[in-house]
DNA sequence: ACTTGACCTATGAGTAACTCATAGGTTTTA
DNA sequence: TAAAACCTATGAGTTACTCATAGGTCAAGT
C-alpha cells in the first residue's frame, strides 16, 4: 500500500502517515524503484491501533512503547491496562475541574446581568473578570 | 516594580511576565540607568486581568483586544461578555465530549474485565484497545 | 509522444502559551 | 570584593500534527 491508500485504509490523513513513518512508528519497506514507502496489513494495523489510542488520550510515546512491546512478542495488554486507568483519572479529573469552571461561568454570568457595563474608570479594565475570584486564591494551601 | 516583584504580586513565573511583555500585553518603561522594564500599579491590574482571563479560557489574542479596547477608552465589557458566553459554550461541549469518553472507558474498562489479556498470535496487538470502537465509525453521517 | 493531474519524496516552518537554556550585564548581600 | 540573586535578549523545546516548498513519478487522455 502507498501513503494515501493506507491514510484512507485507517481513515486519517497522508500527512499523519507522514509524520507517524518519520516518528517511528511505521517502519514500511521501501519500494526500490522509485523509493516509495510500501505499507503492509501489519502496518494498517498498527496504524489504526495507533489512532484509536490517540483518540483515548494517548500520547505518542505510550504509543510508540506499547508497539515496541508488541513487537517484543510481549503481550502490551497489561501495561496498557495501567496506562489506560490512569487515563481515565485524569480524564474523570478533567471533567471535574471542567464542571467547576462551567458552574463559576454560570454564576458569574448571573451575577453580571446585575451589574453595569463597564464605565471605564481608568482604573478598571473590565468588571466582567476583575470581580472574577478564582478558586485558587480562595484557599492558598499552596506548598 | 521589577520583573520578579510584579510576578509575585501576580502570583505567575518572571518567564511569564516576559513572555507578556514581549507579546505587548504590558509596555513597561525601562529605567535608563540599567535597561530594566519598570512595571507600574497598572500593569499589575493588567497582568492580573490577563491571568484571570486565561484561566477562564480566553485566548491570549483575545486578552490582547480586550486591553487594547479598555486603552481605547471603550468599554470593552459588552465584547467580552459575548466572548465569555462563547466559551462558555465551548467548555460545555468539552465536558460532554469527556463524559461520553469516560463513559466508553468505563464500560471498556468492565468489557476487558473478561477478557483474555493479550496472548499475542502476531496479528493482534492489543485486544484491549483494538476491540474498541469508536464512536465516529458507528455513526458516520460525515459529509 | 506528451502533457496534465494526481500522487509520491524530504524538509522546514507554523500552531498555543508558555518554559527552559544560553550568555551575558547589574545589584545586593555577606 | 566576591558570590548570590537578579536583570537582559534571544532561541530552542514542548505536543501532535498541519501546511508549504520544491521537487520526482506515474496513469490517463489527446
Amino acid at each position: 500500500m502507498k501513503v494515501n491508500e493506507l491514510a484512507k485504509a485507517a481513515d486519517t490523513t497522508p500527512d499523519t502517515v507522514r509524520f507517524y513513518t518519520r516518528e517511528g512508528l511505521l517502519n514500511p519497506a521501501r519500494n526500490p524503484s522509485n523509493n516509495y514507502h510500501q505499507f503492509t496489513a501489519q502496518d494498517l494495523r498498527r496504524l489504526k491501533f495507533a489512532r484509536k489510542a490517540r483518540q483515548l488520550g494517548f500520547s505518542l510515546p505510550e504509543i510508540k512503547d506499547i508497539l515496541a512491546q508488541s513487537d517484543d512478542h510481549n503481550s502490551p495488554c497489561p501495561m496498557v491496562r495501567d496506562v489506560f486507568q490512569k487515563r481515565l483519572h485524569s480524564v474523570e479529573q478533567q471533567i471535574a475541574e471542567l464542571i467547576e469552571l462551567r458552574d463559576r461561568m454560570q454564576s458569574a454570568l448571573a451575577t453580571w446581568k446585575a451589574m453595569p457595563d463597564g464605565t471605564p474608570d481608568g482604573h478598571t479594565i473590565c468588571q466582567l473578570i476583575e470581580h472574577w475570584d478564582d478558586p485558587d486564591s480562595t484557599s492558598p494551601d499552596k506548598e
